[in-house]
DNA sequence: CGAACATCCCTTTTT
DNA sequence: GGGATGTTCG
């Protein structure tokens, strides 16, 4: 019966059979974390020891939820049904949507997007005079998530971690804003689990109903937790009645969220956090080569902050390439090189699907795109606009909520005037004023102003037949006139928002029109429509149909839990990679997290891992020079083979006489900021065109100059009259 | 109100 | 170099 721990090797076993009290497991990459979490689920399940419903197992993507179930439904041999299983935002929506009125909620609260969120911020920045031009809003958003992260409600705030922004206004806007959202029936992301948190550790009632209910808890990748989350597992796993049995998995070594607001040292403390804890260890690699695992335990091995661990290989066999290491001369070569060994990996019948390119940063794939178009080979790019993010499917998503929730008054800003119905911003602001008068959400004072008179003419006739339409929309939903599917395609065409693409001659108007026929088909997938906006506010799932043969280009981020046969990396040079920005901002402790991030990208590679670097890179607009990655050299050598046509010359720097007096030469001394990522300084540009220059504008017409300074040009216009101008926006004649 | 122009920025982004 | 976002003029 218990055949599939005959599956496992002993320190798997071990993790699974160790059911009573806190556990550890700490899984190197490819160890078989997911193999022991699931099959340890299925054990308690299969023991008799808890039921589906009584094991709380969270995971931080949709995609490592979805593959749980599937494999513990393969061990159990059903589906498994009622577990709470699922990312940590999905279960706390869960939750909070069973104890919403606590909070001054309804159950069918609405989850914001960014979009949303931002949109919203900015309203309560104007109600506070904050000048959007010193302070942009996104700065203060940012602050509130990491707040949020940090479990820190608007009255928890202490003077020590209040920021400067707004000249001190923040804690206030912030409060405005919770108390905003909470009026809009709305969460944000970072809500959900600052809600539920608040709540457990408010209302012991409740905290102990899940006490009662879970009796096993797991976690998946716990070196990713925030400090909310934390905070939430701890609440949920701690008890007067008995030891927590909490068991988490994870790898100190491939922590590389924290400025997302992760914490390392949430899985460092772990022992301490949960007295009597046992701590297993995971090191035999199954995935990849010997010299591949030798090069990332001799990279990681550069690291301090660490609980220890190497990756041995699984496989006995000693076989394997050598790591390649490619010098090459600029940026565009270094696209050849890795489009020529892709044709030649093609030639030996590779498939592409096994090949993957990993940057680490999203503009660097664009230059290996446009070498792997001219060169026919297909790829695809996992990680930039997903499905739900595209303007299209906002839009669409916002008038479906306009439908459901009337209170929506984000969603009716975003699409009021999407298409063009004559209501700008005067038109809205009026609308505001009277909805905040009467405390009624902007729809219901629009139809008010329709009826008072408060708007007239062209806008009022296209605002009548917007919110009728709504309102016709909900009542086929309500009495079940229409099916969801149907009432969605009804709001999409009568409110003109399908013709505005189909007249729309941009070149991508065919592809939104496609995405909006895709969307229809993904809500006929679910039952309601209440059902389909959880899931897709939740679930932002970027569904690139994995199953076609190319070539895998994405950030170092992005690959975190992927493998292929071969795999690229490049870029690797100081200031790109580790990225000097890191460094600025957080020093050593960000310079490991850059090694941990390139630890995770060798480890992706099964038989191959090629890294290369440039000693000329183009950045924006200009050429600036590089030096290789201080992580090149942190590999063991003996597991390297160099090649490129810059190899040579590196040789030859690296055996000159040492530079700065220093034993080491180049490689041990490096200026603290690297050349490339300087501010491109702005030559004080002696503009070509001088005082007195006749010029000739797009706009303007002929002119004479009449000053020149720093490329500004003051000009006295035949027409225009006197104006101020860049001078590359004007031509001598 | 909306198009055209000008300016600003440019890491990573599991939900 | 380029995309997103404001600003300005017709």
């Amino acid at each position: 019966m218990s055949d599939y721990l005959d599956r496992l090797n002993p320190e798997q076993r071990d993790a699974v059979q160790s059911l009573d009290g806190p556990l550890l497991v700490l899984a190197g990459a490819g160890t078989g974390k997911t193999r022991v979490l699931t099959t340890r689920f299925a054990h308690i399940l299969l023991s008799g020891r808890a039921s589906p419903h009584q094991v709380l197992a969270v995971t931080f993507t949709n995609k490592a939820a979805r593959e749980m179930r599937e494999r513990v439904g393969a061990i159990l041999g059903h589906p498994a049904e009622g577990l709470w299983l699922g990312t940590f935002h999905a279960l706390c929506a869960r939750m909070l949507r069973r104890h919403a009125s606590e909070l001054g909620l309804t159950s069918s609260f609405t989850i914001l997007d960014t979009d949303d969120q931002l949109r919203l911020l900015k309203q309560v920045m104007e109600a506070h005079r904050i000048d959007a031009k010193r302070w942009p809003a996104p700065g203060l958003m940012g602050a509130i998530q990491r707040w949020k992260d940090r479990g820190l409600t608007p009255d928890r705030i202490t003077p020590a971690e209040d920021t400067e922004f707004g000249g001190g206004a923040a804690r206030a806007i912030y409060a405005d804003y919770q108390a905003r959202l909470i009026t809009l029936n709305a969460c944000d992301f970072g809500d959900l689990l600052l809600h539920v948190t608040e709540l457990l550790r408010t209302r012991p009632e409740i905290l102990d109903g899940y006490h009662r209910l879970f009796r096993y808890i797991l976690v998946d990748e716990y070196q990713d937790t925030n400090v909310v989350q934390y905070l939430w597992l701890r609440l949920l796993a701690q008890r007067a009645d008995a030891p927590a049995n909490i068991c988490c998995v994870g790898d100190d070594d491939q922590s590389i969220y924290s400025w997302r607001g992760a914490e390392v040292e949430n899985i460092l403390r772990f022992e301490a956090d949960f007295p009597g804890a046992k701590v297993v260890r995971l090191e035999r690699n199954y995935r990849s080569t010997a010299p591949i695992l030798a090069a990332a335990a001799g990279l990681i091995a550069h690291n301090d902050a660490r609980l220890g661990k190497t990756l041995r290989p699984g496989r006995n066999d000693a076989s394997g390439e050598k790591l390649t290491v490619a010098a090459l001369w600029d940026s565009d070569e270094e696209a050849r090189f890795v489009g020529e060994r892709i044709e030649n990996l093609r030639r030996d019948d590779h498939r592409l699907s096994e090949i993957a390119i990993l940057v680490r940063a999203g503009f660097q794939t664009r230059a290996f795109e446009e070498r792997l178009i001219t060169l026919n080979i297909p790829y695809r790019v996992i990680g930039g606009l997903r499905f739900y993010e595209r303007a299209e499917i906002r839009d669409a998503l916002a008038y479906l909520r306009c439908v459901v929730q009337p209170a929506d008054d984000l969603a009716f800003e975003r699409i009021v005037n999407v298409p063009r119905r004559g209501v700008g911003d005067a038109a809205l602001a009026s609308l505001h004023a009277h909805a905040r008068a009467r405390s009624i959400p902007l729809i219901s004072a629009a139809a008010e102003m329709i009826d008072s008179g408060g708007v007239k003419g062209r806008v009022r006739d296209n605002l009548r037949a917007l919110i009728t339409l709504f309102a016709e929309c909900r009542d086929d939903l309500d009495r079940g006139v229409l099916g969801h599917v149907a009432v969605v395609e009804r709001l999409l065409d009568e409110s003109g928002y399908t013709a505005m693409w189909k007249a729309d001659k941009s070149p991508d108007a065919p592809g939104r029109l496609d995405n909006l026929s895709e969307l229809t088909r993904a809500i006929a997938e679910f039952e309601t429509l209440a059902g389909f906006l959880e899931h897709v506010s939740l679930v932002m799932d970027n569904d690139e149909s994995a199953g076609d043969d190319k070539v895998n280009l994405m950030t170092l981020h992005g690959a975190k839990g992927l493998e292929f046969d071969s795999v690229f990396l490049p870029g690797w040079e100081e200031g790109l990679f580790p990225s000097q920005r890191s460094l600025d901002e957080g020093g050593n402790k960000a310079l490991e997290e850059e090694r941990r991030l390139a630890y995770v990208g060798i480890t992706r590679a099964r038989r191959r891992a090629i890294l290369s670097h440039a000693a000329n890179r183009r950045i924006y607009a200009n050429w600036q020079s590089s030096i290789p990655s201080r992580f090149l050299e942190e590999i063991p050598s003996e597991h390297v083979e160099q090649t490129g046509s810059a190899a040579f010359a590196r040789e030859q720097v690296r055996n000159a006489p040492p530079v700065f007096g220093s034993p080491f030469g180049l490689t041990a001394r490096r200026p603290k900021t690297i050349e490339a990522w300087e501010q491109p300084a702005r030559p004080a540009r002696s503009s070509a065109i001088a005082v007195g220059a006749r010029v000739f504008h797009q706009k303007f017409g002929y002119g004479t100059v009449t000053s020149a300074e720093d490329g500004r040009l003051d000009v006295t216009f035949e027409k225009a009259g006197s104006k101020r101008v860049m001078d590359n926006y004007v031509e001598m004649v």
